[in-house]
DNA sequence: CCGGGCCTCCGAAACGTTTCGATACTCTTA
DNA sequence: TAAGAGTATCGAAACGTTTCGGAGGCCCGG
């Protein structure tokens, strides 16, 4: 591997030149410079990224942590933050799982931004001694060095409840996602306020994992064990409405002539599935490119207000 | 920020001591050990990865280059991979647009897998003289160091053309997706040759980029300039089938009965369209795991022998 | 002709690890 | 009791950069 000496060598400069050359420091008078690059070019010459991280005390690289590849709503946010992140001299690289934590605690980066809630605040607390900033997605955590941007889930959720309240169903369950996420909480949260503010009674709660298969194995259960079923369910994301919306058509029924569905997310499958989702829709793009703004401010110490992403009802066919 | 120096300062033992007693070496007995290992913990010390990457002469890390975060086949395919990889202790990283090749350049990993069209074979070529291995799933590219793991596109566009034309269809257009891709030219390549040796003519062809809008563009403006309409699309993914069959509907067409049209790649879109669409199945997931397995055998140096992932046709409502 | 300033360039230390090749001990065993 | 074999530990070099603090050489003004 052609190293940093090699090019001095073949250029017959010093090491340090070299070194100054190729990183246009001014001092190098330009013919120079350009010589030393033709070399370095010629022989194939990279530098090492783990020499340079070493000796600067930065990588100039952004960590984003995601709980897995697969869910609908990672891509536009991740999208966003590397749209912004482009624009910077910042590379972007993302993880998940066990890498995550590692590349954290070797730090392999120089912020994160993190949305996976297998990383314990525990973890995320020891972590951000040595290892800053941090922004987290997904959670609240007051800690120095971490940083919170979550979405108004509270607010919009009880806009969307306030919304079925006042177009009349009375039967209101609520289906949760996987149960002690924020994301779960906040939205469920906002729905209890607008009940409780309603003077109603929650008809039931259920419990799902956010996923789609989840929320049809619900309704299966419910159709078998023949217990009453509300007029609408309000469910903590998209993908569990629709696996609702599966279930119930599944056993023949009608929506919403039979029976009511709302989400959470407005991921690109609400607009094709019949009815379509009457859904909070947030816009995951602009706010991974506010994420991805932020950052970069903080990494150059620069002040920032963190606010909450809003969503916004949307109103289509399935209530 | 604690390095191994503090570790080793407040163990009362050398540096190396310290080093041989993290990693687990023999030579060092237990109890002096697990001490060590305490006084780390206590400090809450975590090896530098860049001192660990220079010095030993390489990183443990895979990174996955993908063309962007958006695109809805990648999901299953991260997962793949990510699922073989979290049972080694590789880490993976997967990084889009500019940041890839610099990850690449300057070696921050051990092996890659590269699915991003906007490297340029030339750029790859000469990548691969410092960094191996290198697996392409996204071109054919003959060069030491690199490896190709494409689908059998060929064969299973060919097989889905001639369902079509046992069909009965006469009329048959192909859509392009970006034209100079490995997998749009490829399924061009064995819906021709279906057709030849059909002894039928190409009705027409039309090229769109991959993505839904385009699809849905290229009916628009057919039906603006009134040109005739073939009696079936043959579209070169999923994405723009279904913007064709939007398109369509927009027109109020009705699907199959006035045109048909087929997909590929089988996206989970496809069985929520309405009609659902008949398409090719990859399975992603498992062709990621196959990739997987295969880089970690080439970074054991075992041989390997690669082979085409099949697609398999999915015959569903859309002719 | 001398001193100072500028322009080019260089040597060497440092970043935080790993690992080779010792060096002291402590036991055995003959 | 001395030699040999382990055992536990250590010092120092090396990985490939960046960057500080010069050092020579040149030109300029006085």
């Amino acid at each position: 591997m052609a190293t940093i000496k090699d090019v001095a060598k073949a250029a017959k400069v010093s090491i340090s030149t070299v070194s100054y050359a190729l990183n246009g420091d001014p001092r190098i008078p330009e013919k120079t410079a350009s010589m030393i690059n033709a070399i370095a070019q010629e022989i194939g010459y990279f530098p090492s990224a783990a020499a340079r991280n070493l000796k600067k005390r930065y990588t100039q690289t952004i960590l984003v942590a995601i709980a897995d590849f697969g869910g609908p709503v990672y891509h536009n946010l991740l999208d966003g933050i590397h749209h912004e992140l482009a624009m910077s001299n910042y590379t972007m690289i993302v993880s998940t799982g066990k890498s995550s934590e590692n590349l954290l605690k070797e730090r392999n980066a120089d912020g994160a931004i993190i949305t996976d809630i297998r990383i314990s605040d525990d973890s995320l607390r020891k972590i951000s001694k040595n290892f800053r900033p941090i922004i987290v997605l997904d959670r609240e955590l007051e800690e120095p060095g971490i940083y919170q941007m979550t979405i108004d889930n509270y607010r919009a959720m009880r806009e969307m409840t306030q919304t079925i309240i006042y177009e009349g169903y009375q039967k209101i369950a609520f289906v949760h996602g996987v149960k002690d996420s924020h994301d779960n909480r906040s939205r469920y949260q906002g729905f209890q306020n607008a009940m409780r503010h309603a003077n109603m009674e929650i008809f039931e709660e259920y419990e799902g994992n956010f996923t789609k298969e989840s929320g049809t194995d619900i309704i299966r259960k419910l159709l078998k064990s023949k217990q009453p079923l509300p007029e609408i369910f309000v469910a903590a994301n998209d993908e569990m409405a629709i696996g609702i919306m599966d279930g119930l058509h599944e056993a023949g029924f009608q929506i919403p002539a039979d029976y009511g569905v709302s989400g959470f997310d407005d991921i690109e499958l609400s607009q094709y599935v019949k009815p379509q989702l009457t859904t909070v829709r947030i816009d995951h793009f602009s706010w991974g490119k506010d994420i991805a703004a932020t950052i970069l401010s903080l990494l150059k110490k620069q002040p920032v207000k963190l606010q909450m992403q809003p969503g916004k009802v949307i109103i289509r066919d399935s209530f």
